[in-house]
DNA sequence: TATAATTAAATTGCACTCAATCAAAATCGC
DNA sequence: GCGATTTTGATTGAGTGCAATTTAATTATA
């Protein structure tokens, strides 16, 4: 018999492991979808708050995407390479930098509204049990703040 | 008014995000704790695995964590280094690369208990509610398989 | 108003994560 | 038995994530 005391260094006791697998291959759904589009995941869910802001802050990307400088910084670089936004310095605060939203990357949207759609379709979960992660996921997100 | 069509491509509306945002925020609440321990998240997972089974492959491994050799060949090789793991190759299957705990690592597992608690104190869910998110949590793995 | 403290991004370095490819070993089909 | 296929890990390269540090700009304070 295991002893008790190694019960919770268990995976399957934890809710952090399949939070993390859960996670990682949700993402790796949206790959071959996102792919036709020529953005990675973590671009997609850039331009998600870009199509919906239409120009923010860097700093404000990374409040809602709970990412860093270190992270958004070459992600954005990546986007504006690619057409889709403009990055320039706000001329009332020099330190900030302002993303917005070209005629290009307005256009993907278009393109991209087909996504969500696409993967759900991957995701075999019956409706309450969606509303029911979605709900406790965020509840976790806010009871970490 | 914001035209519907877009309505699912706002990252509040989707699983997918607030899966990966709190898989990430869980994940950062470990790295004190862990830090102790002179291992990553992703080298504790692997330990967690190994504490348990004793000995296995790397496929093994890589089945349940959800992790590809891409991934775990490095982290293998630096828990080796660490000293918590001896790698041989299977004499039956010269293909196998077999992974079996050290006394040190064995060791270890003991300074390992209390992280669990340590990290579950930082995440204020009630009890149904994390049992219901780790039970959906796993049904969604298992959808996608 | 100089100076100190704070803030926003960028940079650096390390550790993943994963797709794609490769090499060696084992198994299959004939 | 033997060539074709499959399986197991290792390697490579691109793209993150994130902690820590740096730089420039702004704000607070003596």
């Amino acid at each position: 018999m295991e002893p008790q005391k190694y019960d919770m260094l268990k995976l399957e006791n934890q809710l952090c492991f399949p939070l993390y697998a859960a996670a990682r291959e949700v993402t790796k759904r949206y790959r071959p979808f996102l792919d036709d589009l020529n953005l990675t995941y973590t671009q997609y869910i850039t331009m998600m708050v870009i199509w919906e802001c239409g120009e923010c802050s860097v700093k404000a990307l990374g409040e809602k995407l709970y990412l860093d400088s270190g992270t958004l910084t070459p992600v954005v670089k990546s986007l504006e390479q690619k057409g889709y936004v403009r990055r320039f310095r706000s001329t009332e605060d020099e330190r900030v930098l302002l993303v917005s939203i070209t005629d290009e990357g307005r256009a993907l949207r278009d393109k991209a509204t087909a996504v969500p759609m696409q993967v759900g379709a991957c995701i075999h979960l019956a409706p309450e049990e969606a509303v029911t992660l979605h709900r406790l996921l965020y509840k976790l997100l806010a009871e970490m703040e």
